[in-house]
Parts: C-alpha cells; structure tokens; sequence
DNA sequence: TCTTAGTCCGACCTTATTGATCGGAGACCA
DNA sequence: TGGTCTCCGATCAATAAGGTCGGACTAAGA
C-alpha cells in the first residue's frame, strides 16, 4: 500500500543523477541527457524522456534541444523537496479523495464520515515528511529534523 | 500522489462504526450488519461485504453468520492500529517495489540505485505514524507521540 | 424437526489508471 | 544549409482497482 508510481521513482533516480553529476566533483556543470541515465539505471528510454519532460514543465529541471543537450537541475539541490518531485509527476498529495475536495463536489460519505480529520492529520505528518527532506539529503547531507505525530496535535472528538 | 484505495477507506469507515457502536454507550455490545453500515454512509453494500470479508478472514473482526447475525471488533478498539487496517486491505506497506524484495528477484535498478535507502526511511517514519495510531484515536482518544524524520536518522552517504 | 428468511462468502465482469511505445518537431553544430 | 541529435506530444497495451452477481451457511420461528 502507499506505493509511488514506477515513473516517481524514476524522477527521483533522474534527479539524483543529474544532481550529483552537476554539482559534484566530477564533473561539475555538465549536461546529462536521456540516454545517459536510461542506460546507468536499466530505464526504458522512451518513458524516463517522458519522466523529465514533465520535470521540465515544472521547472525542477531545465531542457536545452540539440547536439550536446540534455537537462541540468533549475535550482540548487537542497532547494528541490522530495515532495515538489513527486506531485510533479503524480499530482498533489492526498490520502484520501476528499482531500482537496472543491465546495462543489463533495463526496457521498461526507456528511456522515468520522475518518476525514484523524486522516488529514496524517496526511499533514506526510507532507511535513516530505517536505523536509530535499535532493541534497539524497546526495548524502544530513540536516537534523523532527516533526510531530498527528495524534498529538489533537484529534477530532 | 500516496492516495489509498477505497476498499481501504470503507475498511477505516465501517471499523469505526462497529468500535463506536460496540464500545460507545448508547448499545454496547451490539452486533452490527453490513447492510447497516452501507446505509449509513452510501456505501456499496456489495463492495463493503467484500471488504468486510477481508478484514475478518485477518481476525480483525469476527463475522456471525445467520438472523441477527453481523461482525463484531475481535480486539478492542486501542489493540486495532491503522497500520494493521490498511495492511489488511491493501497488502505491506511499500514505497517502492523493492520495499520487501526476496533475495531472487531485485529489481533492474537496484544496483545503482541510490534513492533505495533514503526511501526506506521515509517509509520506516510513515509506518511508525500508521503503527502508533489506532481505532481508539478514531473515537476520539488524544494520546501523545512523537517521532523522527528519516533524516534525522541519517541518510547514507 | 422442518421451513424460511437473513446473513456471510467466493468467483466474475467492467472501468480507470499506470506502464510502455511510436513517429514528428525543433535546435544546434559542422 | 544540411544533417544529426535532442526533446516533445499523441497513441496503444497491461495491470489493478471498483463494482456486481449468484451460491452456501446459520439460526430463529412455526
């Protein structure tokens, strides 16, 4: 349960790769293109192309067409979440489908549902989780957080 | 993103019903029927027997067959974690595919895979949440915990 | 004891989402 | 200016979720 989508998981395997080929010591500032990575991580190509060009929609990474192009991160890695990744490819976070319901359409269970709160509350703790953790932590910093369970917030009566 | 199933969300719906019916004070110790629940919160009543199905074939409830038969919570409310719900319906908790990979099959990825353990932190933390909160906060219990980010934890290098 | 109504149980079908693929448009370098 | 390399958008197949149907069991009531 909870799993992430197969292309998720390869934006994370993409940026972290281009992440560290940018910013290392290596070779820093190069431009890393599909294939590159395709082949490293045993990706299909033609959906890790699609994968980064979402990416690239949202503005985590930015593309330069022909010969010798490829993407190179927009921002710096630890300004990159782990959740802006993944709501770029899956869409935003949410436990439940009530979770961003519009004031027109509310779903059936509502009037009676007793779960929304504790489950936001939840789905709160996620986000805080995610939002916390950025590329640089997947390159290896190791910034120190502590966040808080929902229970102690308070849950609904 | 992270969204759970349906079947899932009648699960947290229906227990805490039966828990509220069960343990509250207006008729303690009732027997509730699927019909009763399906009514009370427009559910399915097909899909939600099928779901209740489930649950009591992992002894989360107990199912008495016949007239005035139903299901009844076969622990109490606090001895029921969400974790365990969710489990019940969806499968383990999994990130990714790799989450509870057997030695033969690993995936095409893994072995430069560097997101793999990042990730597994983050799922320890949500499984931790899901792990510490239980019916009894659904009722509206107010306990008191805290825990670490992944992060926190340090995140290899 | 037999009947009958109410309940749970298991297999099946339909629909939606994800995973993967193909051909075309644009940009850079020689 | 031609050719090649790259990104881009639309399309198709596989998988899982959502929902439905009829059968088996139990226990109360005559």
């Amino acid at each position: 349960m909870l799993k992430i989508s197969k292309k998720a998981d390869y934006a994370l395997m993409a940026l972290q790769h281009i992440a560290v080929v940018q910013f290392g010591d290596v070779t820093p500032g190069r431009v890393v293109n599909t294939k590159e990575i395709a082949e490293e991580y045993n990706i299909p190509l033609e959906l890790l192309a699609k994968v980064l060009q979402t990416l690239a929609k949202h503005a985590l990474i930015e593309s330069h067409n022909g010969p010798k192009g490829g993407y190179l991160l927009a921002r710096r890695a630890h300004q990159i979440t782990i959740a802006q990744i993944l709501e770029s490819i899956e869409g935003p976070l949410g436990i439940t489908d009530c979770s961003h319901e519009k004031d027109g359409e509310l779903c059936m269970q509502r009037e009676n549902c007793h779960i929304r709160t504790p489950l936001l509350k939840v789905q709160d703790s996620i986000a805080q989780l995610l939002n916390n953790m950025t590329l640089q932590d997947m390159m290896g910093g190791t910034p120190l957080i502590t966040i808080q369970s929902p229970a102690a917030q308070g849950v609904e009566r």
